[in-house]
DNA sequence: CTGTTAGCGCGTTCAG
DNA sequence: CTGAACGCGCTAACAG
């Protein structure tokens, strides 16, 4: 006779077996209240036999607490978001909560639905790298706060949502990482990847308005690489910035682009991982050499980036840091000892290996 | 005054609304039973002003069910799992169901935890990349097997437990990449990562019992590196097996090792990126290039591995294909149309590019 | 210090 | 076709 799935055991039975009352059993296996230490063994005792677990749907009912954390970002599989997951996870581990990933595709419809399947299991508390971009965008976190649900943004902030966020200063580190390559004698360089424009903007002003209106941290680097210029008194080149979608083969296509131009870029400055080997790829067809022929910075530091030749010098983001403080400015706010809502910004390390050189002589 | 967290509506509060019972509501909201179109709809309508949502804990508490699958893996950062998690994902998302992922860091006492906690949270499904070796340390998966809850293997089968499993053939793949170098010419090929040996073996037999002791992945992968050699009737040179832990730095250590041997290796099989990015340290340190002083075939392909200087020849994984396969299977046994218990292999893809040639003359 | 009692919010018989 | 009543397993007041 084919042994059916044993039914878990509840703290009634538990109680039951050990001849007490289920308050009694409960006490003890959760640990809370008075109960002799002779009874407290019996139940113990008891309990082990049986191979008690509690239910923690139960529990969770009656206390209102799931030991759980909400965290949805764009991409799990985003080498990026997993190192921020996984801090998130290891700090959350560490106090017995687990964490629920939801992934969204970075479509804001579906971050709205995800936040809506965490208030419904009650999570403890949200961490979520928002697609939102300004605060008329962001309702569905407005409404896990008011079902109060403690949040806090990491990787991106929302422009006018007064809440905790963790973040690295996006627009120094591109700022910074420009700079390093006028200092080397740059003075046309490119910017690769996002905000995702549709046409070569023709003023300025232009680019800056798209970007408001697009990922923040695209923004926030374009700005960057906009200051950059301006501390040099390099005037802005529309050719020089990419347009369209941002994947590595348009990347590909429009550093080709940008290659082919009267005036060519003498450095490019890549934003993410994939504008970088896109970028590479455009460079690799043309046969040029980067460092000898042309310049190159990029974002998202990889061991990959140290074994290419020449080695690539690049931003490495703290991402597990990231995650990690997250989680403990959330575990703050959960522990209700949450002081005003505060931006922390973490460093990002400019790892310097060979990418960049002087301009070629023509 | 400022407004409290509005405490979510329950649906009693509904049907108070309404003017009905509670039950008229439970059914309408819950889309079961008979209720008249006129009271469903001032029940809708009610539900809709208060701005009600189930509490899926209470529903999971009385319908036994979480729409919820737990995902246990060694490390969410690592690009591998981060592929396979996403499919995982998205697959389930399509049932709406999510998912609770839980990173071990590859220990098995931390993977008995998760598990636990899993069976705690009554998830309906757990997909596991179990780092037990056989069935003998497998017990805390019999254990949810036993509380009635499905589980499929990822990644790695476990030796012995006849369990749904989704993996790729990790010998067959080892053989046929090693078989190309052989076909290339070489034979003396060095085997670079796991599994993690302490002392050089010094047979044959010595080294595949060490393997089968450890990570079934790289067990597997060694024995198809065997394969090869046996097909190629090369003898088995132990010097030519990386030994010690496994990280980018040993690999380093071992390659460079290798190198300096009387009879160096001239191609290099990784089964792992850090392995390949390991190998390429060494590598450069020795002033050697890749395809022309020694080959190499890497496991697991990256953007990265088609920009390099030359092209790395890769096996690639279907990472999200494990995943979504895997989902599909558990919910096939959620289902209860779960047929005995099956190993699906999914299929490799040789990514030929230029990192493999014949070996340099003497 | 212990046992009794009352919820938590929802699903589900079962009379009416 | 509707509403009252009970149960899921656990926590937490509250008497005793």
């Amino acid at each position: 006779m084919a042994s059916e799935h044993s039914v878990p055991p509840t703290i009634s039975e538990v109680a039951a077996a050990a001849g007490v009352g289920r308050s009694t059993a409960a006490r003890t296996l959760g640990g809370y209240g008075y109960v002799s230490p002779e009874l407290r063994e019996r139940v113990l005792a008891a309990a082990e036999r049986l191979g008690y677990r509690a239910n923690a749907l139960a529990r969770s009912m009656s206390t209102g607490v799931t030991q759980t954390l909400g965290v949805i970002v764009a991409d799990i599989a985003n080498p990026f978001f997993g190192g921020v997951v996984r801090g998130i996870s290891d700090a959350s581990r560490a106090r017995g909560v687990e964490t629920l990933v939801l992934s969204t595709h970075e479509d804001l419809a579906e971050e709205i639905a995800a936040t809506d399947v965490l208030i419904d299991k009650r999570v403890d508390g949200i961490v979520v790298a928002s697609a939102a971009l300004d605060v008329g965008s962001a309702a569905h976190i407005q409404q896990a706060r008011d079902r109060g649900i403690p949040v806090v943004l990491v990787d991106r902030a929302v422009t006018g949502l007064l809440l905790d966020t963790v973040v690295i200063d996006n627009r120094a580190a591109a700022r910074d990482a420009v700079a390093k390559l006028v200092a080397a004698g740059h003075r046309r360089i490119g910017f690769v990847w996002g905000p995702p424009l549709e046409d070569r903007p023709q003023r300025r002003r232009e680019l800056t308005d798209v970007a408001a209106r697009n990922l923040w941290t695209d923004a926030q680097r374009l700005q960057g690489y906009l200051d950059a210029l301006d501390d040099a008194g390099i005037l802005f080149d529309a050719d020089l910035v990419m347009v369209g979608r941002k994947t590595e083969e348009n990347a590909e296509v429009e550093v080709t682009r940008m290659l082919g131009l009267e005036h060519p870029p003498t450095a490019l400055f890549c934003t993410e991982n994939d504008a970088v080997t896109g970028s590479l790829r455009a460079l690799r067809a043309a046969g040029l050499r980067v460092a000898d022929d042309i310049s190159l910075i990029g974002f998202d530091d990889s061991s990959w980036a140290a074994v290419m030749e020449p080695p690539l010098t690049m931003i490495e983001q703290p991402t597990l840091a990231l995650g990690t403080r997250a989680a403990e400015v959330l575990f703050a706010a959960i522990d209700g000892e949450s002081p005003a809502p505060q931006v922390h910004t973490l460093r990002t390390r400019f790892v310097e290996r060979a990418s960049v050189a002087a301009p070629r002589e023509r």
